[in-house]
DNA sequence: TATGAATGAGGATTCATTCAT
DNA sequence: CATGAATGAATCCTCATTCAT
């Protein structure tokens, strides 16, 4: 992949992320990529399927970084573990990413694959949920959805307080919050 | 207030919800408020105070669901009851009005009177939540941003699934819900 | 019909005759109108719709002024001097019209209905030229075709030198150009 | 000449014929003539350059091609023939020459030097109408002027028709048209 | 007071031209 | 020589805002 082009993809996430898609002008993300605006045309159709690729890009990111040494045979408290610390973490890291795709996820300049891509990301969320009411260690109470739902807007929310310095995320913190998140879900 | 008024602030609050500020335009709203695009300005400065009036009027009004009726004399069980079952209630009627106070609380159109208003709003929260601590039902571990962020954070994507359809909200699964996020935050 | 709208037709036709479409830009349209740039897509939803009114405009005009008086019940060769000389002083008072009409025929911007329209405009003329054949007084070995280009195609040429100084129209010449085009068609 | 600037100048005739000089860019012209973009400028200055180059040279072939075994020495009866007969010949096997030609002769990207070449080329005709006068042979009603417009426009008109597949020539529709356009100027 | 026509600054996109490879 | 990636000026079009009615 062209170093321009990756260019463009960073600059895009990051200005997406944070001024929101309307809110961002084309030269803007040229300026900020250092290209010129027409540069951008060069390697992306249009700025809806700039959008479209780093959206999808970042989602299969985020995906990876779940499946990435999943714990598939251990419990599901194991499981959950690896779901949310990874997230946590990737969110940690990769701030702009975690914002661009909880804002823009009902955003009506997103393409059916966009959406297709989004709707399979949290299938596999789900799976695991399932397997965890399956073996009653996790609230047959509380809907699958409810439970992707609290997880993952809880960690959105407390991503913005990491990245606004309003909380630290330490070792011990990661592990409290591990705890807690989980005793909102178990049965 | 006049009827004008009302009808334009009612018609921005739903399209800045589903649209973001920078998405909408002016004669959209004119429109959805069946009223002519010059009479917004008649109203309100410009589009941009038009986005502080109504951010500050629905917190005002989702500070003050807080507040009706709050149990200051009763346990912080009941007071976190309280607020997130408000909370839950406020989202359902007013699932607009959540999805605008989350998607703007960061948006760089805010003056500083609004985002003192959101301070103000959170501030309220963490006092309750302050007390909890000393009475040593909520847990230290957790800095009271944590918790906030948890628990809302957790709201507005459970609006979201209960907007959509993907989950339906009943008394059951309200006090459900309660419980669980009792437990994500107690001790 | 507004005065904008039709100062800005005006302006149209002016120059997408001078310049063609692809060489004239909505501003300059604008400035030849007197109206604001943005004015312009009030009445016309983009430059290529303002080229198809204006075209169907100038084309129904044209056959307006054929249609205007025509001497039905007369000789073939009095109906010919009502078209051709029609015709000079129709590209006479309205050059640019013609011009318009004859360098847009095959535009790639033309819609459907433009099409459709100069293809109708085109049988009127035929259906005259057929029933001359039949009368035996113009002549069979051209074809209808052959004989709406070349008596179109001279006038198209001729109103250039009209317009261009390079040719002064009198009632003499007008007179000795219908007897010369009525020789090359008839038997 | 180089086989590249030979396939770029056909493209462009191909090209501008087509869609107009401001409607072609200079990309489509580099992928018609299956070259880069860059090496365009190799050749020409710039578009506008090319323009000129083309048009310059099409109106050189056009000339040689009426001067081409010209019958100096016949009747000015036989010298139209020649000239009219060569000219739908001409434009049978040149069609988008002759388009390019009779769309762009009052183009303003049109050099002085191109201007001045296509004067020189209707002097040329000019002179053998003067000729004919002087024979009294064509008829002095008309203006020299408007014998060039009317055999001219007519044959680009009937080019139009003969390339739209309107109209087929054939050995005696060549013949009649010869025989009828004379009958248009002469005495 | 209410309107919506009018405006022009600003945004998305195109394209003539350059230049490093 | 030839290329095509890169550029940014210029183009089409939108929309926040104004103002005459």
């Amino acid at each position: 992949m062209s170093d321009k082009q990756e260019s463009i993809k960073q600059a895009a996430i990051a200005l997406f992320a944070k001024r929101g898609f309307d809110g961002t002008t084309v030269p803007l993300v040229a300026e900020e990529a250092s290209v010129g605006a027409g540069t951008i045309y060069r390697y992306f159709e249009n700025k809806e399927v700039l959008l479209n690729v780093i959206m999808q890009g970042e989602m299969l990111r985020l995906e990876q970084s779940f499946k990435e040494n999943f714990p598939y045979d251990r419990s599901i408290r194991e499981q959950f573990s690896h779901l949310f610390i990874g997230l946590i973490r990737f969110s940690q890291e990769n701030f702009e990413s975690i914002m661009l795709i909880n804002s823009h996820t009902t955003s009506r300049h997103l393409s059916d694959q966009t959406k297709c891509d989004y709707t399979s990301l949290l299938t596999f969320l789900s799976t695991i949920v399932e397997a965890g009411r399956e073996q009653e260690v996790i609230d047959r109470d509380l809907p699958i959805e409810a439970i992707v739902a609290i997880t993952f807007g809880a960690v959105v929310e407390l991503a913005k307080c990491f990245n606004g310095g309003e909380l630290t995320l330490t070792e011990d913190l990661l592990e409290t919050l591990d705890e807690k998140l989980w005793r909102a879900i178990s049965t």
